[in-house]
RNA sequence: GCGGAAGUGGCGGAAUUGGUAGACGCGCUGGACUUAGGAUCCAGUGGGGCAACCCGUGCGGGUUCGAGUCCCGCCUUUCGCACCA
């Protein structure tokens, strides 16, 4: 030390504390040694922490990103330094409309904007200090990544479970452009404002709801986020039911017409039946009479947009001219054909039951259908009046209903149902709302759906080994009016062999969903590094299922039910030894700004950059983590970064402070226990606030009134806040002359004897109500207290009668009835 | 309309799951050190009242010795889904 006058009297001012030289350093270091690699092969005890990877957008990685990255690379470091060999590896999910939307409205390719975008991402997320072993970052729109996508397709293919059928979408005409639901606002495109069209497109689909029963059961095996189950369950919607089968009164030779019914029990009060106007047996049922109104109605149905038609609740629809015969009653009801029946709900077909049904009420009222009442609730009866359809009557009884009168709605459905079946009327079944998953996008950037078209031999998959079948790099990849990808125009690669028998076929020109891009990408991850197979079997038997994954509740159903889903068909083909992908999944919570939500319109997005070089990327992480329940989100308010970067300067001082090695203060080491307990136990429930808010508790205390602080007392600290705080907490560990890694140092633990308090207060009640605290012993006795309590002249005041009840909680609370 | 989540100081949020409401942080007030402070440190900070005390967790009831927490009935916010038969 270079003695100057002052430096004899004072010791010398620590250096300041600077984030950005220290976090710098400390991410080469991380490189340079490869402190963020996992041992896949050899590590044990396999920790996969698995978050959800983001779309790297142009405009860079946003708070929200970070908030769930920074959650997920908490939960993975405090498991790394509890004795766990963790994975924690990120990807992007590149293709998609989103990226190709935007990559037209600034006139770039998106084969040369994703690359800059997937750049920039990857300089930020480094910046943000993420334990992220970078040799396994995956990039779905990598033909080395959406080989295996197209593989997946083909294993699907293969089993029967992908094919093809004509489904209605929304079409754009001035976009030239299929578009997603959520791009249709109000019946019109959200960018254009032009009115949407429907239009009958031929699309690829997955069989998703041959697994809806077993999606269903397993979701009970699962240790997830109860809000995730909630909306899983809710989305494959099981509704048990009845189908029943009506005869047609015209054609009494032809095939009755099926409908489904969650109220066999009201069949009674079935008074007509309606079709969706997209059902088969419309064309043949017509009456020639009829004809005209029955194709108008179609046709104004089919050039509705998908969106327009379900939201439209005005009940419209025109008679068919045909009569289906009601098979309890034996009467012939009219067929009408109605929008509001939907051909991609139970079997397209209704039986309208006004009296009991809202819908059926309205459009029965529309258009002075009878509406016959065969349910009584309550203090109603056979006769009652319905001025509205009477459909809370799960406890009510049956009336108008022949024999079945007086049966409960339970006892009638099982009754009516079992007399159905014996006449061949009917049975019992269970309906999914789920519907099949489509997969075909009319777009250019995605993975091209890998299947031949052969006049000869039929659809072919591609084989394996001529996978991938590569995206071409073409410069006009706009979609046109004609509804067909632009890679039909690619004509060099469009036409194709059949793999079959070698005659120039064409190849299929939509590309995928990027659901399914996403479906897979926790099984690559550790074999990423691999080109001869999508997943290594051995690496994969050890890693998967992930242990935990964290994500965005945005994601709650689609892309957590299709990993589902493609995890259980790879099951079925033996390809993989689990049906479940994730075993925990958390929903983290949404950041707001200011009470507001963040959106570029609003201007009060909150740029990442700018704040790390403001306050530091550990401050940043760290109040990302305190402004709120992780799994509920946060209020981002600029201001409330001071107090965590505070919280870490004093924690720089405190370390710098602490170089002489005194004898510890027995109070702040009891605090110190608890803190070490208490982080201990919130970091794994999530309760990062306050886990946060402990360690700044002990801050408090260890530099309570300026006092010397000894090397023991802050040490552990450093390792508390790692987690939270990377990059500062290796800078102190290395102060304290560690030569290895703080990730590698272990976990302090607490000692329990050292975390009891000698003396509590006991709060001290009199009818409920505090009236005074006493300074006790934890174990006092209940007489012991009750002696103090009225000793005790604030207390005693109060007790005017000797107690009529004690209550006495041990260690906390002593309750007076008087 | 259906389903989920949530209503606590000026603000973000705590509360051992029925036991001292408001931890921690922001902000604010006062003080110390300063040429200076938007730095740092110390103290205070739910409302009312001189005080003893009284009131207080969206609203109204209830259970209990005791309710932010449990029950019943409302209101509000918010996020999904939405003619699902």
């Amino acid at each position: 030390m270079s003695g100057d006058a002052a430096s004899s009297q004072h010791p010398p001012a620590p250096p300041a504390y600077d984030p950005a030289a220290i976090e710098t350093k400390w991410q080469q270091i991380w490189r340079d040694q490869g402190t963020n690699h996992t041992d896949l092969k050899g590590g044990k005890n396999p920790f996969y922490a698995l978050m959800m990877f983001p779309y790297p957008s142009a405009e860079g990685l946003h708070v929200g990103n970070l908030f769930a990255f920074t959650g997920n690379d908490i939960y993975g470091r405090f498991h790394r330094l509890r004795g766990h060999t963790v994975f924690e590896p990120l990807g992007y999910d590149a293709f998609g409309i989103h990226s190709e939307n935007y990559a037209i409205k600034v006139g770039e390719h998106p084969m040369r904007l994703i690359p800059r975008n997937i750049a920039n991402f990857r300089r930020q997320l480094e910046r943000a200090g993420l334990m992220v072993d970078w040799r396994y970052a995956v990039d779905t729109t990598d033909p080395s990544y959406y080989k295996w996508t197209q593989w997946v397709f083909i294993q699907l293919l293969k089993k029967g479970l992908a094919y093809k059928k004509k489904a209605a979408v929304n079409w754009c005409p001035s976009c030239k452009t299929v578009l997603a639901n959520e791009q249709v606002v109000a019946g019109e495109c959200e960018r254009c404002a032009t009115r949407v069209e429907q239009r009958q497109l031929e699309q690829w689909f997955f069989r998703i709801s041959e697994y809806a029963p077993r999606l269903l059961a397993n979701l009970e095996k699962l240790d997830w986020s109860h809000t995730t189950l909630t909306a899983q369950r809710n989305w494959i919607g099981k509704s048990e039911g009845a189908e029943l089968r009506f005869g047609i009164r015209e054609a009494p030779a032809a095939e009755p017409i099926t409908v489904f019914t969650t109220r066999p029990d009201t069949i009674f009060g079935a008074t007509y039946m309606v079709l969706a106007p997209e059902h088969p047996i419309v064309d043949v049922i017509t009456l020639p009479e009829h004809r005209g109104a029955v194709d108008a109605y179609r046709e104004r149905t089919a050039s509705q947009d998908v969106v327009a038609r379900k939201v439209n609740k005005d009940k419209t629809g025109v008679f068919t001219g045909a009569h289906a015969v009601n098979p309890a009653t034996g009467q012939a009801i009219p067929i009408w054909i109605a929008d509001y029946v939907l051909m991609e709900y139970g079997t397209g077909a209704i039986m309208a039951v006004p009296g009991h049904d809202e819908r059926d009420f309205a459009f029965a009222t529309t258009f002075s259908l009878p509406i016959v009442r065969v349910v009584a609730a309550a203090g109603e009866t056979a006769q009652t009046p319905l001025i509205e359809a009477c459909h809370q009557d799960r406890d009510g009884r049956l009336v108008n209903s022949a024999q079945f009168d007086g049966l409960s709605v339970a006892d009638g459905m099982r009754e009516i149902v079992a007399w159905l079946a014996g006449k061949g009327a009917g049975k019992a079944v269970v309906n999914y709302r789920l519907h099949d998953w489509c997969i075909s996008r009319q777009r250019y950037w995605g993975p091209p759906i890998p299947v031949i078209y052969c006049d000869a031999c039929g659809p072919q998959a591609v084989p394996e080994k001529d996978l991938p079948v590569i995206l071409p790099d073409i410069s006009d990849f706009r979609p046109d009016d004609s509804g067909i990808s632009p890679l039909a125009r690619h004509e060099s690669w469009y036409h194709a062999p059949c793999p079959a028998c070698g005659k120039q076929g064409r190849r299929e020109t939509d590309v995928s969903d990027t659901f399914l891009d996403s479906g897979w990408y926790f099984l690559r991850y550790p074999s990423a590094d691999r080109s001869d197979v999508p997943f290594d079997p051995a690496l994969t038997k050890k890693w998967l299922p992930v242990t935990s994954y964290i994500g965005g509740n945005e994601h709650a159903v689609l892309h957590l039910l299709y990993s589902r889903f493609l995890t259980m068909v790879l099951h079925d083909l033996g390809l993989v030894d689990f049906e479940e992908p994730f075993a925990k999944f958390r929903a983290h919570g949404l950041i707001i700004k200011e009470g507001a939500k963040m959106s570029k319109t609003k201007g009060n997005v909150v740029v990442p950059d700018r704040l790390i070089d403001e306050w530091g990327a550990d401050a940043f992480r760290t109040y990302l983590m305190f402004l709120g329940p992780y799994e509920e989100g946060g209020d981002f308010r600029d201001q409330g970064m001071s107090g965590v970067r505070r919280f870490l300067d004093r924690l720089w001082l405190a370390a710098h402070d602490a170089s002489t090695d005194g004898k510890p203060d027995p109070i702040v080491i009891r605090k110190l226990h608890q803190t070490i307990r208490k982080v201990t136990e919130d970091i794994p429930a999530l309760s990062y606030n306050t886990a946060i808010a402990a360690m700044m508790e002990y801050m408090n205390t260890l530099r309570k009134g300026e006092r010397a602080v000894q090397r023991a007392e802050v040490e552990p600290l450093v390792q508390l806040v790692s987690p939270f705080a990377p990059h500062i907490a290796e800078e102190l560990w290395s102060l304290f002359g560690h030569s290895e890694s703080v990730f590698d140092a272990g976990w302090p633990s607490w000692d329990a004897a050292l975390v009891r308090e000698d003396t509590v207060q006991l709060a001290v009640q009199v009818n409920g109500k505090l009236r005074g605290t006493l300074a006790v012993s934890p174990d006092v006795s209940q007489d012991d207290a009750l002696t103090l309590a009225l000793a005790e002249p604030s207390i005693a005041k109060f007790v005017t009668e000797g107690p009529r009840k004690v209550v006495f909680v041990r260690g906390r609370l002593l309750n007076l009835v008087v």
